[in-house]
Parts: structure tokens; sequence; C-alpha cells
DNA sequence: TTTGCTTTTGCAATTCTGTTGCAAATACAA
DNA sequence: TTGTATTTGCAACAGAATTGCAAAAGCAAA
């Protein structure tokens, strides 16, 4: 089950032109579990034929656009992407991991977190909730950089 | 009252060194209803003695250091900052309010829940509880801008 | 007040993240 | 295969934030 076969036919059906960054994109970022930067997916990229950093923040946005991908600035101020299909629901429903050494963001399935008592006026319409630290990489000195 | 005498104080309290731009910055972001960018803060100080673009980074920067203030990433992938109500220790675990309307962030009492499971191999060092909505000032429509 | 040490500031240069313009390459339909 | 609009890659640009280092300023002790 070639998941570049989906999105192939995915794109065609919208009647959007197929290209090979598209294809390898959408395919990265439904693979993934938590947002990926454009950094991070320029990393994963780089086996195969390098993709240009230009083309791939079009890709990205064109993602966006087209309703395929969400895309959120993370509190580094920095543009995170995710696929639309599996992240459909409000950001911010679920926890975060962020490691404080990578930066990288995890999504915790876990724990639907509820709101505390807001002071008199105060309206909450999202919950975020994140734990920072470092992930299991990062916290093995033989891996670290 | 003169709010940079307060300040004034506080800053000798912790044993800090008192600069003019510590307490310009701080009285600013004191005397402000929304958080401000970095640029809002080089403006706002451009009618006196200028401030250099770094020392502004650095103070604001220090501020969050001591715990005075609160930095925040809005929509547009800017820094924002805003003088903290609790004038606490370093920026523990606590829960925040951030009023998507005016950016400012506010500090909530209610501790945050306990870190849930993480995955094997990350660990977990602080633990960040943001509550986004809309806050007393900006829920109600005669006071909006 | 003066001295001396430490912290902070200001300048220049640099990094990081993301954009824009334009010509060449490519997808896709005819 | 050909024609055309779309997409790509390169280069240059832009704004936000950071780093290195010498000069200036804060503060305590003499």
């Amino acid at each position: 089950m070639k998941p570049t076969q989906d999105i192939s036919r995915l794109l065609r059906e919208r009647g959007a032109r197929v290209t090979p960054a598209r294809l390898r994109v959408l395919a990265l970022l439904r693979a993934s579990l938590r947002g990926l930067s454009h950094h991070d997916v320029e990393q994963a990229l780089a086996d195969g034929t390098p993709v240009d950093r230009v083309t791939l923040y079009r890709v990205l946005d064109w993602l966006v656009e087209q309703g395929l991908a969400h895309k959120i600035a993370d509190e580094q101020r920095v543009f995170r992407f995710s696929a639309a299909a599996r992240a459909d629901a409000p950001h911010g429903a679920h926890a975060h991991f962020v490691c404080d050494d990578c930066g990288k963001v995890f999504c915790l399935d876990d724990l639907p977190p509820a709101a505390p008592q807001l002071p008199a006026g105060f309206a909450s319409t999202q919950v975020e909730f994140s734990v920072h630290g470092h992930c299991a990489h990062c916290n093995h000195p033989e891996h670290a950089a």
C-alpha cells in the first residue's frame, strides 16, 4: 500500500498537479506524529533528491491553502505544519511535549486538560498544555551532537 | 506616585542593577494594556533617549528571566512581552491566560495538573499550561478598541 | 570622591525564518 | 508530440532576533 498513490489520486481528484515535492511532503506530514517545521521537512527530504527551500515553503503553504495541512506558529516563533486529515480537530485539544534541547514538538495523546477557574469576565476558547523537558533522543548522551 | 520609583526599589531589592533602560521598559510594559512587541517598545521609547535595538532585546529577555515579564510568540510569529502580574519566582510552573485579542498574558494562581505519562526516555523539567481566550477587558464591547 | 570591578550598553556583523521576482523546467491535456 | 499554464530553482531580499566585543555605566569599597 503506497501512501503516495493515495495522495496522488487525492491531488488529481481536486484538479491539482501531481509533483514529486507535493507527494513527498504530504506523505511525510501524514506519516509524522508531530508538527514539522520547514527545517524538519527539509532535513527529512534531504536523503533523496533535495528539494529547494523556496519550493518547500511554497508546497507547504499550498497544502495549507488546499486545506490539506495546518500551519501554526510554535513558541519559538517557527511555523509547524501537520497533515489536515489527521489533525482536523481544533489545535490545542491535546497536550504537547516540547524538547528544550532540540525544540521538537510531540503530541501527547494523553490527558484532555480541563480549563482552571478563570477570573470574572474571562472567557476561554482554547486550552494549551505543554510539558517541557528533554526528549528520548536528546536524553541519551551518546546520541547528542 | 512615580511608578519608576516602585520599579527601582523592586529591582534593587532583588540585587539587580537599576538602569534607565530597565526602568523605562518595565514601566512601559506595566502601563500597557496589551502585549508589546520589540518594535512597539522601540517606538514607544523613541520619544526620549532612544534605546539600542539589541539592548532592548536583552532587557526584555532579562525581565522574562527575572520573572517580571512574559514572552509569547503571536500569530504573526513575533514575540510579544507583557508585565507579569505577580513578580514571583523566575517563571515557575504556573498557568497562564493568554488573551487572543490584546495579547496580554495573565498569571493564573491555579497550579497546573501534574505532568502526564511521557513516552519512555522522555524527561520533563517544566509544565506549561496556557488557556487562550478573551480577557475581561476585551470581552466588553464598549471597551474594545 | 575616587577607585576598581562587574554588569550593561551600543555598534557591527551574523543567523534564522520566511518572501519575492523571474527564467527555466515540468505536468498534463489536446 | 506539441502547446500552455503551473511549478520549480536560483538569487536576492526582508524582518526578527542573536552574538562578539570594546566602551560606558552601575555600584560597592576604600
